[in-house]
DNA sequence: TTTACCTTTGACTATGTTTGACTTTTAATA
DNA sequence: TATTAAAAGTCAAACATAGTCAAAGGTAAA
């Protein structure tokens, strides 16, 4: 598979990432743009599309003389924990109140949502939860 | 009997997936089209009526630059067990027949459906449309 | 022959990438 | 302190793919 400039980005900065004793890597956006011969905000660009949260990695950056941009694995504490039934049902509720769904929908939503995640681990519940949110969120636009 | 354009690019996709190391490829719609001097689109059908879960298969696509179609065969292990998607919304679709459901109520469920699960794998997926039938049932009678 | 179900096509849409001009922030220096 | 230079950020346009959908064209069964 031919691989885009943003994959081998990616890929570059993951095996520094790999190598690196803090699981973390400090960087500086225009070096690595003239290492890809490309423009310093297709960097940026790599950065924001595949180094977030969700994929379990934080950034930080400076600008001026001496700037910098550090990327960091987040160990699994730390890790985007997702969200609580608790949540979830209280952006049901609100959804309700807006008058987004009705009462019977309402309803249902939660009785799936109760039934249907039993057997999940309560991690993985958490990540359903906040699927769950977003796609209701989405639906409800 | 004539083979039809849609077979011939079936095939063809199946002796590659045949040769390939794991079982699976990764094309460019575009490149196949031009390969079978057909519109792009002929390619979108082949895969959508040829390479379905139900058949064994599972895909995945990019667009934009370096976009990519991969076509992966299943093993036993993701084909056993659970519930397909398809299965799960022909449920639902008897659910809005007998009236159990609204149109509205229809089109919300398969929302949630498809955009909660999108980050979960394949067994584990089917695993949740099973428990999210047996709630859904449940819940309409 | 009619009907029902594929298949083929293409115009339109959605999404991901690359680029560059312009903006903002920070450190160094006058 | 004010100015300047050196970073990084923002954003929208241009481009490169893939997806959708409905109309038109075939084909086989009844």
């Amino acid at each position: 598979m031919k691989k885009s400039l943003t994959d081998r980005i990616e890929q570059y900065i993951k095996v520094l990432i790999a190598r690196s004793e803090e699981n973390q890597i400090i960087i500086q956006r225009m070096e690595l743009a003239e290492t890809f011969c490309c423009v310093p905000s297709q960097v940026t660009y790599a950065i924001a599309t595949r180094f977030t949260e969700q994929t379990g990695y934080s950034t930080e950056s400076r600008r001026g003389g001496k700037g910098y941009i550090r990327i960091s694995m987040l160990d699994d504490e730390q890790m985007a924990g997702g969200l609580s039934r608790r949540d979830l049902f209280m952006f049901i509720d609100s959804l309700l109140e807006a008058k987004l769904l009705s009462k019977n929908e309402e309803e249902m939503l939660k009785h799936l949502i109760i039934n249907s995640t039993r057997q999940i681990p309560t991690d993985q519940k958490k990540q359903l939860y906040e699927a769950f949110r977003c796609a209701l969120d989405d639906y409800t636009k």
